[in-house]
DNA sequence: ATAAACATTGGACCATAGTCAAAGGTCAAG
DNA sequence: CTTGACCTTTGACTATGGTCCAATGTTTAT
């Protein structure tokens, strides 16, 4: 018997089955063959696939641009250009998402550091600044993941 | 008559009428009074109340953080250090989450300079490194918001 | 008086990424 | 042949933060 049960495959790509199937579900890998007896079998480059799913998962990657990459990967037509466009963006994606979040810890910092931390909570600088009148703030750009 | 219809109230504070009923459901505001004919009835502070909540999101506060903070905010026996305590949990979520972000912007940095841009994506770098062999890779603090 | 604007409730639905359970069928070992 | 491990399906549920809808009731303005 060639191919693997979806508890190998699982196993072998460091998921759960029910992930397996999710990402099975999501377009992500495609339909395996069944058994007579209904099992799914999968080949072996479908271990690949998850692998690539989950690196791609850890570069902050969404399911969704995940399925495109998948494509692009097995379109013959597909050009490199189409890959390092979706990465730039995710980059561009990353680097506002730092921003946004340092600009909030910049601002977190300055409230910790006016609270000396001793006392009732009634007289907390934090809790004024937050009970303060309302300020503009920026708006964070769409983006994925 | 004193107090403002939800309506009014959501409009001082820059949300929703479904987002302050919302916020009601998850106990950040109190079930204000009702009318005769069962409106609800908000004070002013309510006001306050929800920018407050505004704010402490814009900073990264979960909803239920907030929920905390306002506890405390209206508990005579809470301390600055209550406060400040959470506050610099945040602090060290948000560097954790800007930690994690910079690892895979770096990552991501990594790939876009391997590829030239050109040519078909059947020899792109970046489809080739995803597809490579699995790595150790860091596990995130668990963390709020 | 009548229409528009506003309020009420309950519940469904969005996206994201799974996770779990129930009830049953299949396969390998002892 | 039975037990346990493994597989099947459907569908519900988790967490987060809302958003929208229908059907109905109330208030306000003209
Ligand atoms: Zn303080
Ligand atoms: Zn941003
Ligand atoms: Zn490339
Ligand atoms: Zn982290």
């Amino acid at each position: 018997m060639h191919g693997l049960t979806i508890g190998k495959l699982a196993k072998k790509a460091g998921l759960t089955i029910d992930t397996v199937r999710f990402y099975e579900r999501r377009g992500l890998i495609n339909e395996p063959a069944r058994t007579q007896s209904n099992y799914r079998m999968y080949p072996e480059e479908d271990v690949a696939r998850l692998i690539f799913i989950k690196k791609a998962k850890d570069l902050g990657f969404s399911l969704s641009e995940i399925k495109e990459l998948l494509f692009i990967q097995h379109d013959p037509d597909a050009s490199k250009s189409d890959v390092k466009e979706r990465t730039e963006a995710k980059i561009r994606d990353v680097r506002c998402r730092i921003k946004d979040l340092t600009r909030i810890l910049k601002a977190l910092e300055q409230l910790s550091k006016g609270c000396d931390g001793h006392g009732p909570a009634s007289a907390c600088p934090i809790l004024e600044a937050l009970s303060g009148p309302e300020e503009e703030h920026h708006h964070h750009n769409g983006g994925g993941s």
